[in-house]
DNA sequence: ATGAAAGCGCTAACAA
DNA sequence: TTGTTAGCGCTTTCAT
């Protein structure tokens, strides 16, 4: 069912039709109600394509992402999607799996499908490519979780630096000397940053940190658990807190600490950056920051917005999100009396 | 930049250039290698827009979810959109919240976008909306997750039943003997088959059910603990096991178990639907089913595409999938010896 | 092996 | 208030 076809029906001109399922001004009540009526009857939708076609728009934008399963990115596109679709977006999404090809491919195919702007969870290094969308096609991007070097594009980003002062200094204040460190990659920024943090922190607060103290992990379960099991057997002195870089991980960790027998927080006290909300479900509740993903997932959506609504904005804008420490059990040692 | 213009700078006609793009025969080697060479430094991407009109088709696809923050869609979206994207397919993402206003939106709008095929992870009731889009838009509909009642679409669904069985007969083979069950929505047709299931395994197993021992949650975590706290304040008499409809209520029955100091599974064994790749890190390990959703997802996905290429069929098929039951700590209660 | 021309469904400029 | 016309970028006959 074309519009065409609506007018013919009505009687009309093509043009008549179109405003009256646009909304437009310039058309009687009477014919309006008519075509309406006519539209609905007939289960009539305008074809977007045609639509995109000649607005050279498409009210789509893409998220790219690198795994829905991990729960971060999920309330990230629901937190997107969400405050896009009441202006009419409608949200493709791609998955890089974490590699550089395959979000580089994940990029190209939202640009052939003309998406109105980009939202880009990036795992890195895809600085040129990310230029050219922005420059070439002229399609604009926001970057989430990641900085992307090189590319100078809007971010909306974790305080990592801040969070992981929060993390060292609450373990610290609660008896800890000996705090090991489970990171993410550090080829990503949110990884290396968080590391970064860490380092400070203890050397801000004298506390020494040999380098068996920090293993690397890959933001996984099962890559906590590798690397709890690392930073347990390198470190025979013996940690009296861990702290990991994202909360996946820290199960891991979790599981490892109850196979050998460790008691959390008695043994080792355990705290985490960013929020799921099985932590609580945990025993011991985890302590951790507070949710802020749908808060990063919504200040994205409303940059990307602007952006789209205003070609010519040059200002690059970094956004850096807070969060709070949420103590829970995992981490608390000192008995307030 | 457009395929004209690439046609001008070859000096060939706009034809050879889409011969060259879309690599079609009867095209010189030398002709095809200068037109994609220029392609290639212009940056150029064929207009989707353009192209859907045209052909009648947008190659994207549709995928209809609750919420993307419950891992088992997480999996299904990775599984749909890594067996689609090969094809030349993006994904579509909408979601419903599990609501049915919301899902017919998402639905609408997805038709609009003139997607090729739909995967709904149905909350129900919406059964006349997907019809129409069969029949009156000609747009094929994988169901999953729930019957949609009314409707003759092809599903996807997991074996409810069999699952119930399975978990049921385990837990009594451990020594229950009274066992709570803490359901999905009952409005749901997955909510209905598992508690049904259960009762017709007790049955069998000649076990009696008091109607105190199902409490009836909404699959989130928080859901899961009010509906435990309910079962553990009405079954006075003592449980001895309890089966959770998946597994994020699970982890809400264990915040409760823990809290009331009760021992799993000493006092009260636990299964669950479903799995998760955290359940390892609980403590104990939650006994559930294998992992299928990524299954699922491949299953759906491909029935879809065959629908696409083929869309005479009218065969409406139902595919049953079926779990493994996987044991660990949290039900074992007999001492192989 | 290559090109010319028509048209997919819609919107936007311009007329009436 | 309404209609006419052109054209978005591509693919597809049909010629050559």
């Amino acid at each position: 069912m074309t519009l065409k076809e609506i007018a013919t029906i009505a009687g009309v001109s093509i043009k008549t039709a179109s405003r009256a399922i646009n909304g437009y001004p310039d058309i009687s009540k009477a014919t309006r109600e008519r075509i309406l009526e006519i539209a609905r009857t007939h289960h009539y939708l305008p074809n977007n394509a045609a639509r995109s076609l000649r607005q050279n728009r498409s009210c789509t934008i893409g998220l790219v992402v690198p795994d829905l399963t991990n729960l971060f990115f999920g309330e990230v596109g629901r937190a997107v999607h969400n405050h896009l679709k009441p202006s009419g977006y409608s949200t493709l999404i791609s998955f890089s799996e974490g590699s550089h090809r395959m979000e580089i491919d994940a990029l190209d195919s939202l640009v052939a499908k003309q998406v109105d702007g980009i939202i880009l969870a990036t795992v890195g290094s895809t600085a040129d490519h990310v230029q050219l969308i922005r420059e070439h096609y002229r399609i604009p991007v926001v970057v989430i979780d990641n900085i992307l070097e090189g590319a100078d594009t809007d971010l909306v980003l974790h305080d990592d630096m801040a969070n992981s002062k929060r993390l060292t200094e609450h373990l610290c204040a609660q008896g800890c000397r000996s705090i090991g460190f489970i990171s993410g990659p550090l080829a990503e920024t949110s990884g290396a940053h968080r590391h970064e943090g860490f380092l400070q922190a203890m050397a801000t607060l004298e506390l020494p940190v040999h380098p068996t103290q920090v293993v690397t992990g890959d933001w996984t379960v099962q890559g906590g658990r590798r690397a709890a099991m690392e930073l347990l057997d390198r470190c025979t002195s013996g940690l009296d807190g861990i702290i990991t870089a994202n909360s996946l991980m820290a199960l891991g960790l979790y599981a490892v600490l109850r196979e050998r027998d460790l008691r959390i927080p008695h043994d080792i006290a355990v705290a985490s950056f960013d929020y799921l909300e099985l932590v609580d479900a945990l025993d011991p509740p985890l302590t951790t920051l507070s949710r802020v993903d749908s808060k990063i997932g919504l200040l994205a959506a409303q940059r990307l917005q602007y952006l789209i609504d205003n070609p010519e904005e040059k200002g690059v804008e970094r956004t850096l999100v807070t969060a709070e420490l949420q103590v829970r059990q995992s981490s608390v040692r000192v008995t307030l009396t």
